[in-house]
DNA sequence: TTTATAAATAGTAATATTCCTATTTATACA
DNA sequence: TGTATAAATAGGAATATTACTATTTATAAA
């Protein structure tokens, strides 16, 4: 149950589970590709009329932000997936000339990291990880 | 020399030195603090009356691309500062309540990831990792 | 130095993203 | 089940960021 595992995350953090956000997460399980705020406000709008892209931006900053989505900065603008325990948690190598961004299966926040923020008194939420490259395409074309 | 070798690893991977990105790299210098897009600009309107802001945001994110400069991403916007060997390689730990950003100093980009890139035919220029959580301050105001 | 060239820029239009505030709603608890 | 409350939302205004194109410029090579 791939939704409603998040939507308890939502809850045990002290969030509110409420119908838009329910409404971004099945948008995005629903799809099989990245999508842009834009187009889960689109998707949305059959079963949320009248949500509000403020709210679109809010809650996909929320969900990044603890984890329950990912989020890939490409220059023409972000794309959000589902991550964690969802889908296998994973980051992204992304060819900064076409932005294809290809997944790397391994994650860099070690019990190290959680350690050191522990240190500085913070409470882990999340956390990003992204490479910058050119693809091997890219890589030709400069040549 | 900090700024010249950011000239010189600019120039060594293809891209031009022009006096607007000199002018971006010596404001970042001169100030130890991060700056925003906006304030680059501002502050570089004295050496570069007509640098437009399309200017500024295109060499942002190609400096930060090749990893000349550090990017933080906050809900308020982005703030920029100088990484790699001109300052110490580093990354930051990030309140999502109060956008406190603490540096972290320790990088998760291993020989292991850059192999993994070559496997994938990726050039790696550069990468990002940023945690994100509740500072101590932020922890307790919500219990 | 002069010239050819692709890369970079300025200026402006178009989007994307965030901010603000009155109103609505999920949640805890009586 | 009602009610109180803080959190979340809608709608629109304000900013931030990117796109587009004619012009300029850094660079390499003659």
């Amino acid at each position: 149950m791939p939704v409603s595992g998040s939507l308890e995350t939502l809850k045990n953090k002290g969030y509110k589970v409420t119908s838009q956000r329910r409404a971004i997460l099945r948008v995005l399980d629903g799809e099989n590709r990245r999508l842009t705020a834009r187009e889960i406000h689109a998707m949305m709008r059959d079963i949320q009329p009248r949500v509000s892209l403020d709210t679109i931006y809010r809650n996909l900053r929320l969900l990044v932000g603890i984890g329950i989505l990912h989020q890939i900065s490409l220059s023409s603008g972000a794309v959000f997936e589902l991550n964690g325990d969802i889908r296998h948690h994973h980051h992204h190598l992304v060819c900064v000339e076409c932005e294809k961004a290809v997944c790397v299966s391994y994650c860099p926040a070690t019990r190290e990291y959680s350690e050191r923020a522990a240190e500085e008194g913070f409470t882990l939420l999340g956390h990003s990880f992204e490479l910058f490259g050119r693809c091997a395409d890219c890589s030709k074309k400069q040549n």
